[in-house]
DNA sequence: CAGTAATGTTTATGGCGTAAACATAGTCTC
DNA sequence: GAGACTATGTTTACGCCATAAACATTACTG
């Protein structure tokens, strides 16, 4: 029968071609401008142009949709740290890194906190094995004076962005970028 | 008619006689044990034992209830951290109420997540006048060596704690007492 | 080319928030 | 006290949601 409209137009197939990855770009595209709980995969596979259901051959649960894009945050929050602590100057890198966190929070709130939400279901932290979980340790194995001491910081350094980001998020603080650049201040902060 | 059964039974009245202080009580109930997207007004309604639209005679809607349920969860933890100041020695009462919070957080996990899932729509700030605030504030002045030095100080003291909640609370962080410890030391944190 | 697995669709179920219309019971006035 | 008003319930209904089951179409594999 008729496989392809001879017409300019898409052309609607009975199969997608790759309704995985475009559910997973509109759930990006969707969490852009509304907050998680208002993303629901009826109104994502309205967007794809498929059936309500037809989400469930690629994801078993709408869970499983959700920690896919927040897989996909992380590896966003990731490169969006590297590439400001390439931006830095060597001395500045720690700060930078921080910066960096909050920026990508206030720039993605909705995947920002997709990230916290969906990823530690699955028993694994964020920053497992990640470039910026090597590169927190690193820059903190640089002013740790001991092993317990450069853990502390990295807690401590970890809590502060993170904690900024959700207030400035939840508007308990201003997001204002001066703000960030004064609370993440290596000088002030750890006393050096 | 009958008005009240004879019997020692409860004796169903048609009206409930404080339904909002009713469902008010069982939400907090219910975030003891579940998250906040697992809490419904119907589930309430039942609990209470009433019919599903009754809640809509005291409370808007969903949001609303959430709201009274969150600034409850304000009172609550600004008690706690009083009543740890309270108990602390004075050159310790900063970090103690640091820990109070953090200490609450693990505590009361959904109702902590509500609280700045819900007080911040309505465009005031969780420390508005509270007194958690003038503890904060009162802690950094000591501290602080000028206005902005201390304003710096309740932003990094509260980002610090808030973000220790918050990554223990999404389980990137092992919600362990020692790791508070070590985490809030006003001795490593902020150089003093 | 046949058969099977992968991928979509249709249909159905039960839960949810909420609006509208109706019922009951306290309260307030004469 | 009697009647009206108002507060507080209930019933019914709508449209949305996640998800399960049965069925349809296509792609792939021998």
């Amino acid at each position: 029968m008729v496989t392809v409209s001879t017409l300019n137009e898409p052309a609607r197939a009975y199969h997608h071609g790759d309704l995985r990855a475009a559910l997973v770009d509109a759930g990006l595209a969707a969490l852009q401008d509304a907050a998680i709980e208002d993303l629901s995969l009826r109104q994502l596979a309205r967007e794809v142009g498929v059936s309500a259901t037809a989400v469930y051959r690629h994801f078993p649960d709408k869970r499983a949709l959700l920690s896919a894009l927040a897989d996909h945050g992380v590896e966003l929050l990731a490169q969006a740290q590297q590439a400001a602590a390439q931006a830095a100057p060597p001395e500045d890198r720690f700060a930078a890194t921080g910066r960096a966190y909050v920026r990508f929070a206030l720039a993605n709130p909705a995947l920002f906190r997709l990230i916290f939400a969906y990823t530690c279901a699955s028993g694994e932290t964020v920053f497992g094995n990640s470039l910026a979980a090597r590169m927190l340790q690193g820059h903190a194995a640089e002013r740790g004076q001991s092993p317990d001491d450069t853990r502390r910081l990295i807690v401590q350094a970890w809590a502060v962005v993170h904690g900024l980001a959700m207030l400035m998020l939840d508007g308990q603080l201003p997001a204002d970028d001066a703000l960030i650049d004064t609370a993440i201040n290596s000088r002030t902060l750890f006393g050096g």
